[in-house]
DNA sequence: GTGAAAGCGCTAACAG
DNA sequence: CTGTTAGCGCTTTCAC
């Protein structure tokens, strides 16, 4: 059932039996329509691998991931893959959880003859890591994350955070606080974009910021819960939180009503992401289209494929989501 | 810098220098060595598919699968990228998401000359999938769903659906509702488990089923807090729901706590997953390794690579999570 | 122990 | 329009 077999049965050499089956131009139409037959009835499979070879691509993109059962990847995972599957091409997948498999991955390259293009999905990389990726000798292209002058796509980190501290500002909190989301696998830039969100709201309201009401944690709801404990724990507590992300919203909100606080009464609360739980906890946050940002990555790595020019940055808009967990600050004896 | 390249620079023919880099046997140390060192110095990478089309191998494996974005599935697949790497295999994935994208998929096979072998994740097929599977020519194996008489890894069902059942049962409960969680994608075998669970468990417990307590909804936490509604609206409402996933618990208890009921005060509720969310938010639930799933899968698809002979189905325990959403019913009068 | 040569399945000139 | 002829990069008898 290889492409011989094809050609024999449809009589023809595997020469014009290669061509019709790949739609190639100069065949008869008769001839064409033989060998599909042909192959139709051998179910006739091409192989990739041979095709690859003979022709120097593979038809497979490496697509690599610091974790998978986080939101964001799962669904930047599929619009990626739904857009190269589109495509006709396969993707392959590389998930560097440990240390160990992430020095591995950059000391033998192995996407180098594997694949025709590799996308970083929200994997954030050292000066050493970069430097190993140029000698990849295929296009790369970042989602979630900029990966030196590769083409990205992503949300604008400070922009994002903007929305969610300008909100509270508005709605009259003056004591707020944050917490930082440090991701060891993340793009440094992605955390350093929101908490310099958080600042610049402050300075544009005239607030002095309290580097006590700023807590870094590593992401996760467990973090967040503790975090807001921390938070709690202060001589003057904040009347509204500001997290880097709805999971660790989430945790911070167990706290707050495990502790007896009323959300949005004595604490608001509001996070970054618009997870599909955010919605059923009525958690106010940042909406990010982690699907579309997959798909974008996939289109610039289409576009680079075929030669055409490519935005060597996107950004995709995020949108502010109120729900029910930010509100007024208690007043001093108002309503 | 491929292999010809290699055995120039130490000085054999590609014959040995292929030897060599194999490790096998015949070939003098000092040799051996000698190759290594140029393979390093040039940094070497075989190109896998000319490695295959000589060898009759890809080394890869497809992992097929209806969802990324949901908890179980990112999780399976951390547990099985993990161990396929550790032994060298590359992961191809197909998100076959809608229907259009299933009919191509098996129809055309692809994965049939890609790869040594497919494992299904979570993705239950009908049967003429079934019938297309078995032409695919490389060994099958289930994670999750049952596929035929292929090996499969996955849970039991009826088990896991006693065990929060009994735990209500024995909480006092008599009146207790279900949520069945109907997903069109994954094997109809699971929630039919779920399902009979529910109904031994009563049965043995001496109760007449009451058809008004079973809802059923598509997967979504969203549908699981409009079925909560609905539960809520009956003229005697369930003093405890079972649901099928914490997903779907998790929107029902958001109605719960909407309508000012008190969890578990006046119902509890347990569902099944322990999705990391189900810490944070105190749900009761049965847990179930995710990712444990993903491995011995692996391991499976491993053993029959080389060989070995393989379990033809592997079951992993599951664990009843006692937390914060289940409690005693209200007693007529008592505390 | 090592080299020469023949393929794995397909594509791409180059002739006809 | 179609067949012939070379490879793509690697592995593997089969000799030496």
């Amino acid at each position: 059932m290889n492409l011989a077999d094809v050609a024999r049965r449809a009589g023809v050499s595997s020469a014009t039996a290669s061509r019709a089956l790949s739609d190639h131009p100069h065949v008869a139409a008769a001839t064409r329509e033989r060998v599909w037959q042909a192959a139709r009835d051998l179910e006739y499979v091409a192989s990739p691998d041979a095709t690859g070879l003979a022709r120097g691509t593979t038809g497979r993109v490496a697509v690599v991931v610091p974790h998978l059962a986080r939101w964001w990847f799962g669904a930047a995972l599929e619009g990626l893959s739904g857009a190269l599957r589109a495509a006709g091409l396969d993707l392959l997948l590389y998930r560097l959880g440990d240390p160990a498999a992430r020095q591995a991955f950059f000391d033998e390259l192995p996407a180098r003859r594997r694949a025709d293009a590799v996308v970083l999905l929200g994997f954030g990389v050292d000066e050493r890591e970069r430097e190993r990726l140029d000698r990849i000798g295929v296009g790369i292209v970042a989602a979630g994350t900029r990966v030196g002058s590769h083409p990205s796509v992503s949300i604008d980190e400070y922009a994002a955070g903007r929305q969610a501290m300008d909100h509270l500002l508005h709605l009259g909190h003056r004591r707020i606080g944050m917490i930082v989301a440090a991701d060891p696998d993340l793009d440094l830039a992605q955390p350093a974009g929101r908490s310099a969100a958080y600042r610049a709201a402050l300075a544009d309201a005239g607030i002095d910021p309290d580097p006590d009401l700023t807590a870094t944690v590593t992401w996760s709801p467990e973090c967040g819960a503790r975090a807001m404990s921390g938070l709690l724990g202060l001589a003057r507590p904040p009347t509204a939180v500001y997290a880097h992300s709805d999971e660790i919203a989430l945790g911070a909100l167990r706290t707050l009503r495990r502790a007896g606080y009323r959300v949005p009464g004595d604490v608001s609360v509001i996070g970054i992401d618009d997870h599909p739980l955010a919605a059923i906890t009525d958690l106010s946050t940042v909406a990010q289209p982690a699907a579309e940002q997959g798909e974008l990555a996939a289109r610039t790595v289409l576009a680079g494929l075929a030669g055409e020019p490519v935005d060597p940055i996107v950004t995709v808009p995020t949108r502010l989501v109120i729900r029910g967990t930010s509100g007024r600050p208690p007043g001093p004896g108002a309503s």
